[in-house]
DNA sequence: GAGGTAACTTGTAAATTGCAAGTTACCGGT
DNA sequence: ACCGGTAACTTGCAATTTACAAGTTACCTC
């Protein structure tokens, strides 16, 4: 993804978002933030996934530029910025929620085995779910965690 | 998106989901399907968003490969190929209209606009609609005609 | 003030994309 | 059977974009 695209190449819906947030870069950005509480340039760069460092940068720039994400300096440590979502950015969870539930459902091995409540309560109302999660992940909590079977914070919503 | 990598990077599901599906052209492939009815290469070339011939020879392989489409000889012209959706790739339906839903409320110009009836239903109940307009994508049917404003066919579920 | 860290930037080789131009098989009409 | 035309790809390259390694700058901590 070049770094800006001058014009949309149409207004399809799907379209739109994939210009917006469809990078596969910029997704795993924004799903270190909801699911993990990530929160730094720092952090995004240990994903296991390995981000390149001039990739994470171009990305972190895009979805400011599209108003996915915003950026501050951090008050406690002048070097750190943090990245947050916006409104326009929690409302993708709901995305995030439906490709957790589609990989869940056809990968053997999908991660999503950890967090069984959290998938099922996604099935039964992912926005209802999506909703009442919002508060944490803007408190910057990994979501996940709350959820991780046998860990220490799970609840229930 | 190359051939094919020979490993994933993570069974993290939002990982998972971007490599089975979340290549950019693969998603407006999938978009073809199920919006506009579309079914052969021809008709995926013809996209105002203008694919390259080699590449969208290799995602329809891609695709194929992960098990989300399948290609059949059309029986009366044996030059046509016809794809379309497995299973698996039938329950991408709700992922695409949360796209929808997302982009509608982000987009100014959003051509969702022209079909505010679907979108209010996602709204109300996206797994519903998904499950309810599944039997139509399968035999090949626009879902978007019927919902367009004024148009022919508009239908309420 | 020295050493280390956070967030980037730059350089470059390698991989991927976008075009344009084939290629092969099949269709429909004559 | 022949012929122009179409459908689905493949191939060859130039232009982008990516991955990786190596800086750079500002700011902590000690």
């Amino acid at each position: 993804m070049p770094k800006r695209r001058t014009r949309l190449r149409s207004h399809c819906p799907v379209n739109f978002g994939l210009e917006a947030f469809g990078d596969r870069w910029a997704l795993l950005i924004l799903r270190d933030i909801v699911f993990r509480g990530k929160r730094s340039y720092g952090e995004f760069l240990a994903s296991e996934e390995g981000f390149s460092t001039n990739i994470l940068a171009s990305r972190l720039e895009h979805l400011v530029a599209e108003g996915i994400l915003t950026r501050a300096d951090d008050v406690r440590d002048g070097r750190r910025a943090v990245y947050s979502l916006t409104e326009k950015g929690l409302d993708l969870i709901p995305l995030l929620f439906e490709m957790v539930l589609w990989s869940a459902k056809y990968d053997r091995q999908s991660e999503a085995a950890r967090i069984p409540g959290l998938v099922e309560l996604i099935e039964r109302d992912n926005r209802r779910v999506s909703a009442e999660l919002r508060p944490l992940v803007v408190q910057g909590e990994a979501v996940v965690r709350r959820y991780v079977e046998g860990g220490a914070g799970a609840v229930r919503l």
